[in-house]
DNA sequence: TCCTAAGCGAGACGGTACGTCTTGTCTTCCA
DNA sequence: TGGAAGACAAGACGTACCGTCTCGCTTAGGA
């Protein structure tokens, strides 16, 4: 087996400095508007430093986005706060109120594309195993599981994004309360 | 006061070659990758041609997509297809059903943002207003109105994206039907 | 036939304007240091325009070195002055006198390359046609004419360079009179 | 004072192993297009070896065109197979035609300018020192030395160019000959 | 024979220049 | 003389080298 070098100190340092530049400009100016030029001179890099670690910006960001849809998914993770119900979605309103000036960035209205989509099939995905792991439900409707799966998602994600987009203006226990009540006949 | 001359013909037509060029050339390579000079190229028209009608490529993109927002709410208007149900579901799988390529370009998977979001704001204004419309309503939920207009509209774009993603898996009748199982709490 | 449109009055400028910077580069701070940011500074001009007219920095240089070997090989035109002599040294020395700054900067020391190498071969051109125009030449010597146009064109070119390198210490009709002493045997 | 340790045994071999990738690349691609990482890859050398050694790639070159004029000025030293004449040509002509693949990588055609500078000083030298040891030539002719010397060295060099680039379409003691026939007036 | 300073490979890094691409403006020409 | 054609300035892009640097590993050569 051949000895795996751990990765060289600097070269850590260096992603993390890329990524603690993106995410502020992500805040500051948006990312489309973020060029290469912005990101190495933020985080004081050389040009082709960047590109020795990342293939284009959006490289970059795919990078940054996994890791907070990594962190959502531990958050995600079933837990007795959710109980009963399908999607986590009490844990995720609490997770995204912290921090949100990032999320709101993330998932906002003039979000990111890319990033929502990573979130999108991460729910998407607890949703689908959310309702085959319910063996009573099956009996209850002819709705396939996809398209309820579909609903759930997309209604869920609906909510998020509108909530934050307005400054979160109900406590997250009372918009897992709304959401579980408009989805109780799935 | 300036003599209002009538447009010329000519402007007419060149428009017409550039939303028709457009159209295309979402169809084929996407509206982020389609450039001003496949436009012209296509439309066989000048550069400055091309600024003299619109101010830039989003411009252009939007007059296209008023265009099909317009004919959509023409099919959303109130009709008897959609009786007694707060969201014009129906009509809405069925004419997305029509020429479902462009509508597919615009609304799905890899879909332009700008689309969506006028997409999304005529399906809430929809949600808002019928819900205002049913006297009833706010009497059996506490749930406030525009969170259930923004459940409304949310899930069912999530459905609609769905559907022409997976090239309509089931006919319009089954989808308005599952639609409206799934959001009869509201 | 297809109307062959004239070029643009500002292509033209453009030209200029990139050829002036050059040669004004070229003497400041010689070429090889010359960068096309330089150029475009200097000639106030796009970057993209530069590459919409020239494929390098070197397509540059080489229409610029083709237009003064262009007025050298006028100045070489057989004239009465140099009657007589198979090489125009006399013409030569003269037109290199002017605007030697230039001149030095293409030949001299320090000097270009390729500008050489264009020089060097207009005047082994000239001694291989004068060479063969003379009769009585092939039967004084076996020395292949080859050789003996090499030999012309190799020594006049070394006397040329030194004298413009040392900012011409004898006047042009001394430098032909050596020339034409120092090559009599050929 | 500080104790003098001699030079490593390695740095000897990597100082080889550079100047073997140097005249390698040199005579497969030319000079110009090769790089410090070509040359490190040659002579399988880490980077910073490389400029532990020498400051730029210039610098190896210096090293390595000296050595080669050493040789060359150990081979114009005095002899009796040059006697009666000013320049060391037949030995030249002789040595340079050994190994020739080398030499006219450095004198010929696409040459490389440093290397030419070195070679032509070379020969300057010799025959200014030439000139100036003949005590009867300064009666003949009122011709300054410099430039006879100039002369004579330039119309050599470009006999030997032209002499490699053609691949040596004559034998060493031809070509003398006729370098001697032609500047016998010299 | 050991041990210690040096030489070394590997390669990350900040920089500079390159040639390409796209945008929105501006000038010229022609109908 | 008004609109089409397309030249232009601006500036971001991704690539290629450069010369500097920081690591550990290897390896002479003096103790």
């Amino acid at each position: 087996m051949t000895k795996e070098r751990p990765p060289d100190r600097r070269v850590r340092r260096t992603k993390q400095r890329l990524d603690d530049a993106l995410e502020s400009l992500i805040v500051e100016k948006g990312y489309d508007k973020t060029t290469v030029q912005d990101l190495i001179d933020r985080a004081d890099v050389g040009r082709s430093t960047f590109y020795a670690h990342y293939e284009t910006k959006d490289d970059l960001l795919i990078s940054w986005v996994d890791q907070l849809a990594a962190e959502m998914e531990l958050h995600m993770a079933p837990q007795q706060t959710d109980a009963g119900s399908i999607m986590p979605s009490l844990a995720l309103f609490r997770h995204l109120a912290e921090a949100h000036h990032v999320h709101k960035a993330m998932i906002g209205g003039r979000g990111i594309e890319f990033a929502m989509q990573i979130v999108h099939s991460s729910l998407l995905r607890h949703a689908r195993s959310g309702l085959e792991r319910r063996p009573d439900a099956s009996n209850q409707t002819t709705i396939p599981i996809e398209v309820r799966a579909q609903f759930l998602a997309g209604s869920l994600l609906a909510l998020l994004t509108w909530w934050l987009d307005n400054d979160m203006p109900y406590p997250p226990e009372r918009m897992d309360e709304i959401y579980q009540e408009l989805t109780k006949t799935t």
